[in-house]
DNA sequence: CGGCTTTGACCGGCGC
DNA sequence: GCGCCGGTCAAAGCCG
C-alpha cells in the first residue's frame, strides 16, 4: 500500500503537469481565436468604412464584451472540467486500491479464465475497460502503449504463466500485472487530460470519457416503473410467461416472462406491482437479446441504455456496481445497431458525473427507471436525479417525454422511494417541454453554473436521434468490449414500442 | 394443433 | 444441515 501512496503521489503529479500544459495550450487557442477574430473583426471593419468612428468604436467594444464573457464561460468551462478530472483521477486511484487488493485477496484461478466473459474473471473486468479508454483516448499515441494495452487485454499471458508458474512466480507476475495496472492509469489520467483539450466541445468531452462496462459477475437488471393498467407493458417484444410466484413482501404476483422473438433467447423480464401503489407496474429486464431488434426502437430503449450508460461509467469506477450493470443491448450482428457512435453522453458533463457519483454511493447495483413522475408540474426542471437505496431521499419528481409513448399511460406524481438506483425519467426531455427553458435555464440551479454547458446538453439530449445514438453507442461498446453481448436486451426490447406488435405479454 | 398460460414441483443460493 | 426464498421447469389445460 505504500507503494500505491507513492504511486498516487507520482500520478498526482503528472496529472497535474498535464492539466497545466494543457491550459496553456488552451490559452494559446483562445489567444489564437482572439486574433482570428480580431482580423475578422478589422475586415468588417474595412467593409463599413463609412460608418462613424464612434459607432464601430461601440460595435469593437460590444464585441470585445462579448469575447471576454465567452472567454469567461470558456473558463467556467474548464474549471468544470478541472475540476471533473481531478474527481475522476481520485476515483481511479479508488479503483486501483480495490484491484490492487482484489489481487491479493483473489483466489489465482481467477485469472485462469481465458476470457474476460467469464463470470468469474472479476480481477480482469477493468483491463478492457481501461483499453477501451485508452483506444478511444490516445490511439494517436505511441504503439507502446498499444502493445501495453493489449497485452493486459489478454491477460491470458499473464494467467498461463501464472498457471505454469511457482507461487512466488505468481507474485511476480501479480507485481507485473501491478505495474502494467499503474500505467494503464497514468494513462487513463492522460486521457481524461485529453478531454480537457475538447473544452467547449461537450461532445469531445463526452467521447473521450466514455468508458465501457466489464463483464458483470451476475446478471444485471434494469427495473421500469411505470403506470399500467394491463398485466404487462407493451414494450414491442413477445414474451412468454414461464412462471409466476409471489414474492415475499409483496401480495402481488411476480409473473416471469421469457423473449420468444427468437429462440434461445436468453432475455427475461419480470414484471410485479408496486406494492405501494398498485397501478404502478414494475418490469424488471435481464439478459441480452441474440436477435436483431427493430430499428423504432427509441422511447424506453434510450432511456434504459442512458440508465446503463450511467451505471456503465459506474462501474468504470467502482467494481462492485460493474457487477449491477443491465445494458440494453442489441444483437452484435444486427445492421441496423452496427454504427458506431464514438460518444456516450454520461460522462463529461458535471451533472452526468454528478449522477454518476450518485450511483456510485449506491449499494445497490440495478437500475431504476422510474417513469411515473408527472410530466407538467416540473417547472424547476432538472437533469437527471438518482435515488440511491443508501439514500431514503425519494427521487426528485421531474418530466419526461417518454410519458408521451403510446404505451405510457398518463402519468400522475409519484414519489418513490425505492431500494435500487432510481434514474427520474426526465433523462431525456422533448424539445418541446424544453423549448422555454432555452431561454430560462439560468434559473434552474443546476443550468446557473454552466449556462453554455446546460444549453448544449439541453439541446443534445432532446433530440431523438441522439437518444438512439446513445443507445447504438452503448451497444456498440459494450460488444466491443465483449466477445459476447453483455446483458440487455431489455432496453432494446421496449424500445420500439411503437412498432412492434406484443401478442402476449399484456 | 400449436402456442400460450397456469401452477405445483423442483433446484440452488443463502442465512442461521 | 435445514429451512426459506427466488427463480425455473414442465405437465396440464386453455384458446384461437
Amino acid at each position: 500500500m505504500e507503494n500505491n501512496k507513492s504511486e498516487s503521489d507520482e500520478m498526482e503529479i503528472d496529472l497535474s503537469l498535464k492539466l497545466d500544459s494543457r491550459e496553456e495550450e488552451i490559452d494559446e487557442e483562445n489567444q489564437s481565436s482572439q486574433l482570428v477574430n480580431a482580423k475578422t473583426q478589422g475586415k468588417d471593419q474595412e467593409l463599413s468604412k463609412a460608418e462613424t468612428s464612434g459607432s464601430s468604436k461601440t460595435e469593437e467594444l460590444s464585441m470585445l464584451q462579448t469575447e471576454m464573457n465567452k472567454m469567461k464561460e470558456e473558463n467556467k468551462f474548464l474549471r468544470k472540467a478541472v475540476e471533473q478530472t481531478m474527481k475522476d483521477y481520485y476515483d481511479l486511484q479508488a479503483k486501483f486500491a480495490v484491484i490492487h487488493q482484489n489481487n491479493h485477496e483473489k483466489d489465482h484461478r481467477n485469472f485462469l479464465s481465458l476470457s474476460g466473459n467469464d463470470d468469474t474473471t472479476e480481477g480482469l473486468t477493468w483491463s478492457p475497460k481501461i483499453l477501451d479508454i485508452k483506444n478511444r483516448t490516445l490511439s494517436q499515441t505511441s504503439q507502446e502503449l498499444d502493445d501495453i494495452m493489449d497485452g493486459d487485454q489478454l491477460g491470458l499471458s499473464l494467467t498461463l504463466v501464472s498457471s505454469n508458474s511457482s507461487i512466488t512466480t505468481n507474485k511476480l507476475v501479480e507485481s507485473t500485472e501491478l505495474e502494467e495496472r499503474k500505467e494503464k492509469i497514468k494513462e487513463d489520467n492522460a486521457a481524461i487530460t485529453t478531454q480537457i483539450q475538447n473544452k467547449g466541445n461537450l461532445q469531445g468531452g463526452l467521447t473521450n470519457h466514455v468508458t465501457t462496462a466489464s463483464p458483470p459477475n451476475r446478471k444485471a437488471r434494469v427495473s421500469v416503473r411505470a403506470r399500467c393498467e394491463s398485466a404487462t407493458m407493451n414494450d414491442g417484444c413477445q414474451w412468454r410467461k414461464y412462471g409466476q410466484k409471489i414474492a415475499k413482501g409483496n401480495p402481488c404476483p411476480r409473473a416471469y416472462y421469457r423473449c420468444t422473438v427468437a429462440p434461445g433467447c436468453p432475455v427475461r423480464k419480470q414484471v410485479q406491482r408496486c406494492l405501494e401503489d398498485m397501478s404502478i407496474l414494475i418490469t424488471t429486464y435481464e439478459g441480452t437479446h441474440n436477435h436483431p431488434l427493430p430499428v423504432g426502437a427509441t422511447a424506453m430503449a434510450s432511456t434504459t441504455s442512458a440508465a446503463a450508460s450511467f451505471m456503465l461509467v459506474d462501474s468504470s469506477i467502482n467494481p462492485l456496481l460493474n457487477q449491477a450493470v443491465n445494458f440494453p443491448n442489441y444483437h452484435n450482428n444486427s445492421p441496423n445497431y452496427s454504427h458506431r457512435i464514438p460518444n456516450s453522453s454520461s460522462s463529461s458533463s458535471p451533472y452526468f458525473s454528478n449522477l454518476r457519483n450518485n450511483i456510485l454511493n449506491s449499494s445497490d447495483p440495478n437500475i431504476v427507471l422510474d417513469l411515473t413522475k408527472n410530466i407538467s408540474n416540473d417547472h424547476h426542471h432538472q437533469f437527471p436525479f438518482v435515488s440511491s437505496s443508501s439514500n431514503s431521499s425519494a427521487a426528485t419528481a421531474t418530466t419526461n417525454q417518454l410519458s408521451q409513448y403510446s404505451w405510457m399511460p398518463k402519468l400522475p406524481n409519484n414519489n418513490y422511494d425505492g431500494n435500487s438506483n432510481t434514474i427520474v425519467n426526465n433523462l431525456f426531455t422533448s424539445p418541446k417541454l424544453q423549448g422555454d427553458h432555452h431561454h430560462h435555464h439560468h434559473h434552474h440551479q443546476n443550468s446557473s453554473s454552466n449556462p453554455i454547458l446546460a444549453e448544449n446538453m439541453s439541446a443534445i439530449a432532446s433530440d431523438p436521434k441522439f437518444r438512439v445514438a446513445v443507445a447504438a453507442a452503448i451497444s456498440s461498446l459494450i460488444n466491443k468490449d465483449q466477445s459476447h453481448p453483455i446483458s440487455t436486451s431489455s432496453l432494446g426490447d421496449h424500445g420500439e414500442s411503437n412498432g412492434g406488435s406484443v401478442r402476449h405479454s399484456q
